[in-house]
DNA sequence: TATAATAGTTACCAACAGGAAAGTTTTGTG
DNA sequence: CACAAAACTTTCCTGTTGGTAACTATTATA
């Protein structure tokens, strides 16, 4: 996501736009199961180094799409939850889901685990 | 889109590789309203160039979600078309473009055109 | 004083997606 | 022979995304 002001013309577009890249979507599902800290987000999202995590943490906090909150404890806490708004992509992610629980299983080599 | 042997854990995951990049599902978009030839679908899919374009059609031909035809006429006519498959990603742009309609509005600067 | 735990940040680098501009092929028409 | 039209292809270049690895801050505890 960047900061570019931008005009859109088509609603596909500007959603694209917002949630494109590798990790977005994937961390939103993972908070769907309920809030997480940043270790535990780590560890879910597979593959997913500090540095992305972060940056884009920082980016769906700024959309709206997440809320980040921090304990005042030893060691330090922050857990991010779903906004409202965050809420509002579910049928973006189940659609998602769908399409590929069909089509992973024509793919040779592929293995739902 | 690669060609790369790549296991799956989350048919999530799947599927934006599947679709991932700027192009695919705009131009899946624009075979909604029909089969279109080549020359149109650089008019109607604002800004994309011959490059990507035909980059992306190849692909989405191998992946089953577009059909070519050719027609042998003079000058050249090549129409592409959704497949079967690639009507079922109907839902997903469906969900993609409700979610930006609703949220696009909340961005200054951006208009409806 | 050293270590551990949490939640990051920073610097550097590589890969890939994407963009610009020009060229290619085929045949028909003036 | 030159040009037009459709559908691409090719080359070269740039910018963004993402990856690796190391580093930071804070406080508690042994």
């Amino acid at each position: 996501m960047s900061t570019k002001r931008k005009v859109y013309y088509c609603p596909v577009e500007f959603t694209l736009d917002q949630i494109a890249g590798k990790w977005k979507i994937l961390i939103v599902l993972q908070l769907r199961f309920g809030a997480k800290r940043y270790t535990e987000l780590i560890k879910k999202v597979r593959g997913i180094t500090p540095k992305m995590l972060s940056q884009h943490l920082k980016d769906l906090e700024q959309q709206g799409i997440i809320h980040r909150q921090i304990f005042a404890e030893i060691p330090p806490k922050v857990e991010y939850s779903l906004t409202k708004e965050g809420e509002k992509l579910f049928p973006i992610i189940d659609s998602l889901a769908q399409w590929g629980s069909v089509n992973m299983e024509k793919e040779k080599g592929s293995e739902i685990v």
